[in-house]
DNA sequence: GAAATAAATTGAAAAAAACTATCAATGTTG
DNA sequence: CAACATTGATAGTTTTTTTCAATTTATTTC
């Protein structure tokens, strides 16, 4: 079997045809280069090189094989490129894994800065329900997460980011939409839609209801926050929604309207999370100032943790 | 830099995504496979593979490293398998030299059963004027020649392989077509068509035009056979023709007839050329051996050397 | 908490690759 | 034509790399 260094030997020598040159030029001796190609002849069988007493030739095997052989060198640099841009913070490949609560919310306000500072970025972005992700970056399918904590799994990092305040939200024509601030005893017996199961968001306005005695409905999980407010909208009840997307997505032509509770604050906390084992932590802690950046730039209520 | 060994190590790792399990499948220890991996790891300066106390993954740089390291591997095997081809005889690549006088005329006669006999042999073929083709065989374009003799050349092989005779052409309704045999003197004064200069045939009939008293035209000079054939057709003058094109080319439709000369037989000497340094004499010879089949059983009144 | 398992570490041995020195064969030149 | 230069091959040694057996560390399982 050739080496590399085998075979980068004979692509030398085919391009320079002169042994002692084609040695100087790999800063080798020549004894070396005469003796590591006649080896790899000797492996392969053949002869690759013809020696004539005025001249140096490559046969066509030879050829064919130097052929292959810069293909491999040119790869083997390729591995050197890829890992010189990965060693550098911020740099490669780096897969995130968020709920679609966040994704489109929070991704779009962070991207630019990001990507204007650390172009060598490639950032892999999936979104998947929040029950997942732990799974997944276990597994390794992510490798950091930024997610509603808490988040429970072996070997993993949690580092809060910031906290999201989440609103009440109903149609416009709503009794409640008159009130300025709702209190939580406006809520008894509300009906209230919310996300699909898999979502941490659903389990707390679960909670929440059971807190204020409002009606969860069962007969619907929106899949998306999108879906969700389309249904307040058209009256079939009220809901919760996060801080980032009100921001974004709620305006006068949404047809529904955002109400802070009044009394002990509505919120989420964001975190994100990572594998302990993961030895990019320093990149996530960069990651994460970034997102505090963005949040603090586009959302200055909220509270960076 | 990664040797191709670590980089096997790398990617038989990443499918078993266990160190004892793939040491085993390499057929090495597993300190081996350890230290060689952290070793790559070092070398590259970033983790590749993340060594968790339940699993182990493989990071998205190594993703990536794996991923280039099962092209090169794949590399690697063809070149092995180039290598097994050219091994045997006549396999891998032969580049055979030869004028345009014998290509089209030989080679079709040849090659079936060549390619039968030798399926991994790939020929290439190519055509010059015999003037130029000693040199590039010397500089290593053609391996082995198939040309007149005789050839001049330092480090070269010659070996003569049949003798074919040269025929005179002429238009059907010249003169000389009523003879059956014509004999030397009834050339003197004819107008001689040949081919351009560096082709060994032209300085033959130059030759013996000499000899006969015979008019070479000056004024043309063909660049193949078939344009020669065609001017003799059209009454330009007569030529003489190698008994390979004659048999192949000359028919009712051609408009020309062929005549041998009588007294001293004319012909010239078909030999193959190759340089005396090339390692593959004998697939030379064997070469030779189809050429000498061919001949005999489509000329048979040709003699075989 | 003992046994089992998995990967890392250590230190020695084996293998591979590199070097220096030298040779034989050619080619060049005064 | 003889002295000299050049080219690639060979021999013997040294250095570097790779590998292994034995052991250690850490973790999981029973």
């Amino acid at each position: 079997m050739p080496s590399l260094r085998q075979l980068e030997y004979l692509t030398e020598l085919a391009r320079q045809r002169h042994f002692r040159r084609a040695a100087e030029t790999l800063g080798v001796s020549q004894p070396t280069l005469s003796t590591q190609l006649k080896s790899m002849e000797d492996r392969l069988g053949l002869e690759l090189i013809e020696r004539n007493r005025t001249s140096v030739l490559i046969t066509p095997a030879g050829q064919k094989v130097v052929e292959i052989a810069t293909r491999m060198l040119r790869d083997r640099q390729e591995i050197f490129d890829v890992a010189k841009a990965a060693r550098r913070p911020l740099g490669g490949v780096l897969r995130l894994g968020l709920p679609s609560t966040i994704g489109p919310n929070l991704l779009p306000l962070l991207l630019p800065a990001l990507h204007k500072s650390h172009p060598g970025l490639v950032l892999h972005v999936r979104e998947d329900v929040p029950r997942n992700l732990p799974g997944a970056l276990a597994t390794g399918i992510h490798d950091v997460l930024l997610v509603p904590l808490p988040v429970n799994g072996p070997d993993q990092v949690t580092q809060p980011v910031f906290r999201e305040p989440l609103f009440v939200a109903m149609a416009e024509d709503h009794p409640l939409a008159a009130t300025r601030e709702i209190s939580r005893k406006d809520l008894k017996g509300q009906k209230v839609l919310t996300l699909e199961h898999g979502h941490q968001l659903q389990e707390q306005v679960a909670a929440i209801c059971e807190e204020v005695g409002a009606d969860l409905a069962f007969d619907f999980e929106g899949t998306s926050l999108d879906t969700l407010s389309q249904m307040v909208a058209m009256g079939t009840g009220i809901t919760f929604l996060p801080g980032l997307y009100v921001e974004r997505a709620t305006s006068a032509q949404s047809g529904i309207v955002v109400r802070s509770l009044s009394g002990r604050t509505l919120s989420r906390t964001i975190g994100a999370v990572w594998r302990e084992s993961s030895a990019r932590a320093d990149e996530y802690e960069l990651l994460i100032k970034f997102v505090r950046a963005a949040v603090a730039e586009n959302f200055p209520t909220f509270m960076l943790l």
